[in-house]
DNA sequence: TGACGATTGATACGCAGTTTCACTTTCCTA
DNA sequence: TAGGAAAGTGAAACTGCGTATCAATCGTCA
């Protein structure tokens, strides 16, 4: 039917076995809610052994957070690949660009993760965990293009830490609004703010 | 032995005992490591049931949190009591003066909190999600002030989350470092990143 | 094909967090 | 100040997450 190509089968059957307790978990817990849903129950509709569930996920909520890993390195090879004496921030914003598009095709998925996020402050949790490693990430990259040569500090960081920010806010807006606003232009809008909105609110009064 | 004053002895019993988990939760957990301690274990040495232990803290995690919400209140009372037409980051960065001296006068206890939540990305994200709560908080008291009369859009949001990132990073400097630096100098720093830095990063090449 | 390594499933266990109920302490009022 | 209401405590049982172990099965490669 397909030519082997170079992944093996094993490798093909993991990732079956792992889209699949994704797809499954997201299907029960938008049916039940999260907390209406055991590891027991999602290993049984998937027709695939607990234990195994846990050889996949360190945890239930971690099925939930699909391919953050994966966009975190796109992002990164973009972010390097821009021309190193351009903005940081600029550099940045064009770099997210290709991920708002993967984010867009995905949207479905982000919608429903993001109600039952809204619902059970553990999930929220997670989410914000992995955002830390996104923007230690941020800081790393910053500080590459900055005069820190010993690694982040505080500028790096806060820098890095506003842009996650951002960014988190512009995601959150996008699946709040039901997809009348797509989401580079709120990203970009967002950006807008960090740069411009910033600096007024500590100058001017208001 | 003392007058009753306006607390019932029911209250400052609670608060005794709230005091009481907390500080040998810290103390156990500074021994053995967070996840080397049981509820048990805090209860036992307590001398006060797990079963009670729980109606203090919802979970394990939350007797690290301390006072945070305390804090919250503190802060945004200071705030609200500034004058309207102040500048909004520097009727935040006058609010946290009192903080930082609370935070200064409970540094140890940080520190400890720093080091178990370092190890312990679960308790890492608990913290995360207390300040989104505090993010929110400062979303709001920003709406209040600018333009935003129909609650926090985009650009309240975006700018409360640069400024937890900012006092985020101060924080984590602040207890990085060993004690050299004051906190209130290093929340400055940091707000200066935000209205300086953040717009020359946006503009200047590098 | 046969042997080896990787993956899976079954079972048992520890511990967090919930629930229920009986018991004790504090508070309030007659 | 006695006695009942209300709040707080402790014991025990239960659910479900996450871990460890081990035998069985599947994919790979010679």
């Amino acid at each position: 039917m397909s030519e082997p190509g170079k992944v093996s089968l094993r490798e093909r059957k993991k990732q079956q076995v792992r889209r699949r307790f994704q797809r499954i978990a997201l299907e029960l817990f938008d049916e039940r809610g999260f907390e209406h849903v055991t590891v027991d129950d999602i290993a049984e509709r998937a027709e695939i052994s607990r234990s195994t569930f846990f050889r996949y996920f360190p945890t239930k909520e971690d099925v939930l957070i699909g391919r953050a890993d994966e966009h975190l390195e796109e992002l990164r090879d973009a972010f390097v690949a821009r021309a190193p004496d351009e903005p940081v921030l600029r550099s940045l914003r064009h770099s997210l660009e290709a991920l708002a598009a993967s984010y867009e095709a995905e949207r479905s998925d982000f919608v429903a993760m993001r109600r039952i996020a809204q619902d059970h402050p553990s999930i929220l949790a997670r989410g914000l965990e992995h955002q830390a490693v996104w923007e230690e990430t941020f800081a790393e990259l910053l500080a590459d293009r900055l005069q820190d040569t010993t690694g982040p500090g505080l500028h790096s960081r806060v820098v890095a830490g506003a842009v996650m920010a951002a960014i988190r806010v512009a995601i959150d807006e996008w699946l709040a609004e039901d997809g009348s606003r797509d989401l580079q232009a709120l990203i970009g809008e967002a950006f807008e703010v960090l740069g411009d909105g910033l600096f007024r609110a500590l100058r001017e009064p208001g």
